[in-house]
DNA sequence: TTTTTATTGAAAATTATTTCACAAATCGAC
DNA sequence: GTCGATTTGTGAAATAATTTTCAATAAAAA
């Protein structure tokens, strides 16, 4: 399970990559250099090639990148070939965006599944997408095997809730909520701290310039 | 300007060191060791020691943090001393969460004014924002002096109301859309990409087991 | 007071990531 | 076919970040 452990900074850019060479795809070009791809995606064109060079040599020297192939072969990577259901925890305000906000339009995720306490809308559909009160949550988590999660709950509950999911399977979890949940070690989470990405933005404009 | 160039990883977790920080002056704790922190935070206790180190000697051997002036300290290396106004642009789907969203509870952040082109909504007040058309984007944020902006607009405009943005004088750019933008040198971006951070977690579910 | 325990701060070692720079390969023109 | 222009892939160097280790010091216990 996996192909001699590709460094994270590089993993973390592969959907950069394979987002831009379906756009290139979709356009009809059918050829890309380092270069190119590095003024669309922002990553130095040197780290570009060290990064496709983790997975064997995908390109041709004096020719640069084969459009299709290097799509082809993100996409078996990424896992994208197939269809990834996750559940959303937690339908307040952001939980709503994020159903309406379809994933699955530039990824192959689909939230099949939503969670909330609140008794009005438990048992509904909600953009398409059926709502179960919470206390199931462990059931359908198992009975759909559903394996990734998407934490948008209060921050009251976020520990309670995270480990209800690891009960049902699940296996990673993309965490909204501020607090750094305990999980056990073969449980992945995925922090997205919006709080946190504006104090750091001010941090940076108060304390770098020019750029890096 | 800075306190000698702290490193970008150093400042991308002090919003969360600062965060439970706040959480321990409100339970009334007085002293914290980097150890506590460290399971409460999920960063290992010698990197914390080391990220604190940067900005001096703050803490006591054989005692620990004192939670009071260290918070303090982060309250003021990260501008939350004062009042900070971001404009949000494009109130669709995740806009309006975020307007909801209400930065202001957990950060001295506070979006004073939103765009979006739709007529409907140009000109009322959505959560206690003032929305604003999109034609008056540019002066509103010179008259306002607005520095930062949250980008929630869709892909096909992004790079546009960048430049008007920029053209307006913002410096610092929150950017949802999964556009990689181009910005002069003195404006920074931080993105939040949405797919990218779930087919990110695909992955190393995929590729890595246990932690790691 | 003395001893034990806890805990920081910092140097050094290690590991991870990025960048440089160039030989080798390929293409396209003539 | 040969030449010149491109562009990859990759060692080596540079830079960045994390982790280990431990002396120094503070507080608590004896």
């Amino acid at each position: 399970m996996a192909e001699t452990k590709i460094p994270k900074a590089t993993a973390k850019r592969l959907p950069i990559y394979y987002r831009y060479l379906n756009i290139l795809h979709d356009s009809d070009k059918n050829r890309v250099s380092s270069t190119e791809l590095s003024e669309a995606v922002k990553v130095d064109s040197a780290t570009i090639r060290r990064d496709f060079s983790y997975f064997g040599a995908l390109g041709k020297r004096g020719y640069g990148y084969d459009v299709d192939s290097l799509l082809k072969f993100f996409k078996k990577i990424l896992n994208q070939d197939k269809l990834t259901n996750a559940a959303l925890i937690g339908v307040g305000n952001l939980g709503n965006a994020l159903l309406n906000f379809n994933f699955h339009q530039n990824s192959n995720v689909r939230i099949s599944a939503a969670f909330d306490v609140r008794p009005d809308i438990a048992n509904t559909v909600q953009s398409g997408v059926p709502i179960y009160p919470m206390s199931e949550l462990r059931k359908q988590l198992e009975d759909q095997q559903i394996k990734i999660v998407i934490l948008t709950v209060p921050e009251s509950v976020a520990q309670n809730v995270t480990d209800s999911a690891v009960a049902g399977g699940v296996q990673g979890i993309l965490n909204f909520t501020p607090l750094r949940v305990s999980v056990p070690a073969n449980v992945r989470v995925q922090n997205v701290d919006l709080t946190n990405e504006l104090q750091t933005l001010i941090y940076f404009l108060d304390h770098y310039n020019e750029e890096n």
